[in-house]
DNA sequence: TTTCATAGCTACTGTCAATAGCCATAGGGG
DNA sequence: CCCCTATGGCTATTGACAGTAGCTATGAAA
C-alpha cells in the first residue's frame, strides 16, 4: 500500500464520540474530528462516506459498549436481582454518556439505524431475564414494557423533563420495583 | 404603527410546525419558514430572536396542544378508564405529530426548555388520575413511572427501535394494563 | 403636511459539509 | 535498483445556511 495511513476508522469514531460527549451532536463537525485525529477535514471522506455515516458508526460503537455493560450486569442468576442490575447499568450508562445515549435512541432515517445484530445483542440480557419472570410466551412484551420505561425515564431525566420536584433516584427505584412486579405476575 | 405587518409570530410558528412535520427539524430552515409566510428570511428576525427561539415557541405550541388533548381524554371519572384514555391519547398525538412529539421530549439546552406552566398543564390529567390510583402520597412517582413508560414506548416506536417482531399495538395494550396494575397496588 | 418608528428588503459574512483535482509516497514488478 | 501506480492527504472551491448591517418605504400621530 502507498502512503501510510495517518489515522483509521476506529480512531475517527473514537474522536467523534469524545467530541460528541463534550459538545453534543451540533458540535460534531468534520473539521473538529479531523483536527482531533491529526488530518484535514476532506481526508476523513477517504474513511467514512459522510457525516451521517460517521454518526451511524459512532452509534454502533456505543451500542456495542452498552450491550457489553448490560450483559456484564446480569450475572446473579436471580431474575429480580438481574433486572434491578440491568436497570441500574442502563441508567448508569446513560448518565455517563448522555449525548451518546441520546444518539442511540434518536429518531434517525432508516439507513442510519443501528446494525440489527447489535440491537439483538443489547437486548439479550433483558430478554433472558424477562423470560424468567414473565414466561417465555410474554418475554418480548415484558422486555418491551421494561425497556420502554427505562428508556423513557432516563431520557426524560437527561432532558431535564422531571420538573415538579421529588427525588429522581427514589422515583427510579419505585419504577424498577413496580415494573418488576408488573412483569412477573 | 407604521408599515403594516405582513405576518405574525403565530403564523410563523404554525408554518414552522407544518415544515417540521413535513421535513423534520433539519428541514426547518429560516428561508423555508419565511417563504411559507410570504416574506424573506431576514424579516423573521423582527419576530423571533433566532432559529432556537422559533423552535422553543413551536415546542410550547405543541405542548399546549398536547395538554388540551390529554385533558379532553380523561373525562370518564373512572381512573383506570381515564388512564387508558390518557395513554391512547398520548400515543395518538405522538403518531399524528411524530416530529413535533420528538421535539417536545428532546434534549434541549436549558434556555430552550418548555415554559414550566405548560409542563404543569400537560401533566395535570395524569397526576390527578395517578393520585386516584396510587394515593396522593405516591401520585408523583406513579405519574412519572407511567409517563416514562408511555414516552419511552412511543419514542421507540417512532424511532423504529422495536425490531424483533411481535405486534406493537398488543405490546402497548399489555403495557398499559401492566402499568395500571403496578401503580394501583 | 411633516415626522419618525418600524416591517421588510438586499447585500453581506462566517460556518459548515462535501467535492474536485493535485501531489507525495511507498510497495511490487522489471 | 528504479520506475509505476494505487492511494492518503492536501488546498481550493461550491453551495447551503444562520444571522447581521444598513437602506427604503409606509402609515399613524402630531
Amino acid at each position: 500500500m502507498p502512503t501510510p495511513a495517518r489515522t483509521s476508522v476506529a480512531e475517527i469514531v473514537a474522536a467523534g464520540r469524545s467530541i460528541l460527549e463534550a459538545d453534543g451532536l451540533d458540535g460534531l463537525t468534520m473539521s473538529r474530528v479531523a483536527h482531533a485525529v491529526g488530518v484535514r477535514a476532506p481526508s476523513l471522506y477517504k474513511r467514512v462516506r459522510d457525516r451521517g455515516d460517521l454518526i451511524r458508526r459512532m452509534a454502533n460503537d456505543i451500542a456495542r459498549e452498552l450491550a457489553g455493560t448490560l450483559d456484564a450486569a446480569a450475572t446473579s442468576g436471580e431474575p429480580r436481582t438481574d433486572l434491578r442490575a440491568i436497570a441500574d447499568a442502563f441508567r448508569g450508562f446513560a448518565l455517563a454518556h448522555p449525548e451518546g445515549y441520546t444518539l442511540l435512541f434518536a429518531r434517525l432515517p432508516e439507513d442510519a439505524r443501528l446494525d440489527l445484530e447489535l440491537n439483538v445483542r443489547a437486548s439479550e440480557a433483558l430478554l433472558r431475564t424477562a423470560a424468567e419472570l414473565a414466561g417465555q410466551e410474554h418475554a418480548l412484551e415484558a422486555a418491551r414494557t421494561f425497556v420502554a420505561w427505562a428508556n423513557g425515564f432516563v431520557s426524560m431525566e437527561l432532558a431535564g423533563a422531571f420538573r415538579m420536584g421529588g427525588d429522581i433516584d427514589r422515583a427510579f427505584i419505585y419504577g424498577v420495583d413496580r415494573l418488576t412486579r408488573a412483569i412477573e405476575s
